[in-house]
DNA sequence: TACAGGAGTTAACGACCGTTAACCACCCCT
DNA sequence: AGGGGTGGTTAACGGTCGTTAACTCCTGTA
């Protein structure tokens, strides 16, 4: 049909099939996308998948630890880079990085904390120990800029991704004026 | 079996259904329950449930329905009652209600931002009429209390009903410590 | 030039799902 | 006493899904 041997298919098929899996989960869920439908969207059809992934639940596997490690390095990195500068600073970085990749990868946010339940045990559990790991460092931030507990900083941890993740359900504005508005009201949120 | 016979089953046998199923759905999704197993959740057997639905999907925009109206007219309710107390104090009983809500219903605060769009064309319709409605007295609200314009405002409004919703994700604090954290967090990202 | 191996194909399988059919028990009303 | 409506049962159906099998094709390398 198409001409095009051999396109080089930057960054691996892997890559490729994850990213459009990624897609049709955040539409549709999970359980709502078959492995047909998949293999169609990369241009190849269901059963090619099974020459990258072990199966359709592997397949989400590799796309969320993908994404809590990513979460995770950068999270931690940036943190690290604005300590210096103190607790509120530290802690604005982590926004604007969370807020950051909402709005880069807003299917891959939404699958993530709408699918972690069909995920097999052996992933769930490795995912679910780097979010956590994410979310104490988010903790440990919000305790150093505000002086609350640590039981108050988690739960607030996680109402401000709840904020920020909200970018994908919402009437987007344009993206910078997105991000500017979800910073501010995420810093009024843990500070006012 | 049990020797119950004619239970009365205060509030009817479909509003049983749909309360089970919330759960169920919330837990793993709508395409990740089975019409056997909310059958067997309930003390029947799959099809005992066509007596009381048309179909699954039925079943799902009864529930979803249901409760965009509850959250619209109860929310409608509050901010009249409000009104008078002047724009603040408006916005701030609207918070109220939704953090009630959200506190006491968390599966149905689950299936309905996650599984819409497993519904059926009207039954989508319909909720997110609803939706928009209750959105927008939440745009006026917020308009009215802070004076931004209308579009950031209902950005705003969908990123606070991401704080509030959040609560089922989160690890929690004592009900109505988590109903304070809420309520001052999002007042703070509104206002601040 | 031979060939190993990666990446794709179609066909087929067993399981499960939503739904319908056919039947039955009980309660309420006349 | 009789009978219809209501809510349940089990059996069975067509379709779809995830997955495997068996094969072909292409390409990079010895």
């Amino acid at each position: 049909m198409t001409e095009s041997t051999r396109v080089p298919l930057v960054g691996g098929r892997r890559r490729q099939i994850v990213e459009v899996a990624a897609g049709l989960f955040a539409e549709r869920g999970f359980h709502g996308v078959s492995m047909h439908e998949i293999g169609e969207a990369v241009g190849t059809s269901g059963p090619a998948l099974y020459k990258h992934f072990a199966g359709k639940e592997a397949l989400l596997g590799a796309m969320l630890v993908d994404i809590s490690e990513r979460l995770l390095a950068e999270g931690r990195r940036r943190a690290e880079e604005a300590r210096p500068e103190g607790p509120r600073a530290e802690l604005a970085a982590l926004i604007r990085w969370h807020v950051e990749f909402a709005l880069t990868e807003p299917a891959l946010i939404t699958v993530q904390f709408r699918d972690l339940a069909s995920l097999g045990v052996d992933d769930r559990a490795t995912v679910r120990r780097l979010q956590r790991r994410y979310v104490e460092i988010w903790t440990a931030a919000i305790q150093a800029a505000t002086g609350t507990d640590a039981a108050h900083a988690r739960s607030s941890a996680h109402a401000v991704f709840g904020l920020i993740n909200s970018t994908p359900h919402s009437a987007r504005l344009d993206t910078t004026e997105m991000a500017t508005l979800l910073e501010r009201m995420a810093g009024a949120a843990l500070m006012g």
